[in-house]
RNA sequence: GUGCCUGUAGCUCAAUGGCAGAGCGCUUCACUGUGGCUGAAGAUGUUGUGGGUUCGAGCCCCAUCAGGCACCCCA
């Protein structure tokens, strides 16, 4: 055998049970979304680099992307998120679009980076957002539509919660202790890294950041307070919207959830496996503006994007996920012998046409045929033998049971159904 | 992009520098109108790839590719 070319790094094949798995978790996705009347919708895969220069943290297009020059030598980019795409979609069809905008997204992505577990170099997201509303009652909607997302697949409050907090809250909070406007980003990027570091190194860090003894002290007692949301009004609203929508068990007040990218600016929130072994299942938070880097009319909005690869494995880890890869309710029909093959491609014909989905057999001994289709997953298997032409029946045999009857050709449709 | 760990049959893994193995899976048969279960027999392979050291390398050294872990960043 030849020499089996690679894999591009950080790519994944989807076998039929991957896909199936796939299909699986985009119709979970598609109800939750649908379900508060979110409209789907996709942009391009590529994009100019252009798109990306404007905003969105510069590092994401410089270090992260796939870049390429098309044959006209200009610079194309693999999309590394989706947000700079909706801002041009919204900002140029902003007279004729109707507000607040539902949408939602699933397709691929592209970053640059190491791969290790949970992250990938091509990857799927899940983009959804409510564009045009600035309302408390929108980041309910989001947090109640990832909620709804989690029951759909069957993860409870127990294996995951979503965490909640606010920035402005915290810069509030920040102000009150002392910390300067100068200081809150890189306060801010600390308080996002607490747990990735040493608890002296950390300490040492909000030092260098030009915060005092008592200062440093004030942050803790700050971060460790879990009441710290009755403080904003705004989140009081939302869990109370969130208590009312019947969601609450899967929300939890963080003070810790800051988010990294710039442009959130009031309520931002995390999904995070409870015992903590994965990376971010989502993010996501509520900006002050979408589109006016584009040159649109400022377009506030909340939404959050969830990757394919951690909520595999946190569905993988409380076995939720799908294992058939064909569908199983989908038929096998033998061919008993050449002699048989017109009243079978017959009947096969007829039952496809009832809308049943048949898998045809080859020619071959019984047993082996009735192996293939075990292995393959379905669940019942026909026999049209001679004897069985002769009377006009045909066996229809359950392989999970064992148990086979024998039905008369005009009521396999009634019995099969 | 930085540091570290790993790579042997389809899968999970063994093998002091000295004939490359086990379990599961796979193929065939027992079973010419029936899968799973059982029994018997059989095939697993350029030890990720390319160099080097050595009488001799799966094992030691170098490079490279891929995966994993920690950074970075984030889904």
């Amino acid at each position: 055998m030849s020499k089996i070319i690679q894999k591009v790094k950080g790519t994944r094949d989807f076998y039929p049970q991957e896909m199936a798995q796939r299909q699986w978790l985009i119709e979970k996705l598609r109800v939750a979304s649908e379900a508060f009347g979110y409209q789907q919708y996709d942009g391009p895969c590529l994009e100019q680099i252009d798109l990306y220069a404007a905003k969105s943290g510069e590092e994401l297009v410089k270090e992260q992307a796939f870049v390429f020059e098309d044959r006209g030598g200009d610079p194309i980019t693999l999309r590394p998120e989706l947000t700079p795409t909706v801002s041009r979609m919204v900002a140029s069809m902003q007279n004729q679009l109707t507000f607040p905008l539902r949408w939602w997204s699933f397709g691929p992505f592209w970053r640059y980076e190491r791969p290790q577990k949970g992250r990938t170099r091509e990857f799927f997201q899940w983009n959804i957002d409510q564009i045009g509303s600035d309302s408390v009652l929108a980041d309910a909607e989001l947090l109640a539509v990832a909620a709804r997302f989690f029951r759909e697949v069957g993860l409870t409050p127990e294996h995951v919660q979503l965490h909640v907090n606010d920035r402005e809250l915290m810069n509030t909070e920040l102000s009150k202790i002392g910390v300067t406007d100068a200081q809150k980003p890189e306060v801010l990027r600390l308080i996002d890294r607490l747990d990735k570091l040493p608890a002296d190194v950390w300490d040492k860090l909000v030092l260098d950041a030009g915060l005092n003894e008592t200062q440093l002290a004030d942050l803790k007692t700050l971060f460790e307070n879990k009441e710290l949301w009755r403080n904003s009004e705004r989140l009081v609203q939302v869990f109370q919207y969130l208590d009312d929508l019947g969601e609450s068990a899967y929300i939890s007040y963080d003070p810790r959830i800051i988010r990294g990218l710039d442009y959130y600016t009031g309520v931002v929130f995390e999904a995070h496996e409870t015992e903590g072994e994965f990376r971010a299942i989502l993010g996501g938070g509520h900006y002050a503006d979408l589109v006016a880097d584009v040159g649109g009319k400022p377009a506030p909005g909340v939404g959050f994007a969830m990757g394919d690869v951690v909520i595999m494995l946190v569905l993988e880890k409380y076995g939720l996920l799908p294992t058939d890869s064909i569908d199983p309710k989908t038929l096998f029909m033998t061919i008993f012998d050449e002699d048989c093959l017109p009243a079978t491609l017959a009947l096969l014909a007829e039952l496809r046409q009832a809308g049943f989905k048949v898998v045809m057999s080859e020619i071959d001994r019984l047993g082996k045929q009735f192996r293939y289709a075990d292995r393959i997953g379905v669940k019942r298997v026909l026999v049209l033998g001679p004897s069985e032409i002769e009377k006009g029946l045909v066996v229809v045999k359950d392989l999970a049971t064992g148990d086979q009857q024998k039905v008369q050709r005009k009521d396999l449709i009634s019995v099969l159904s």
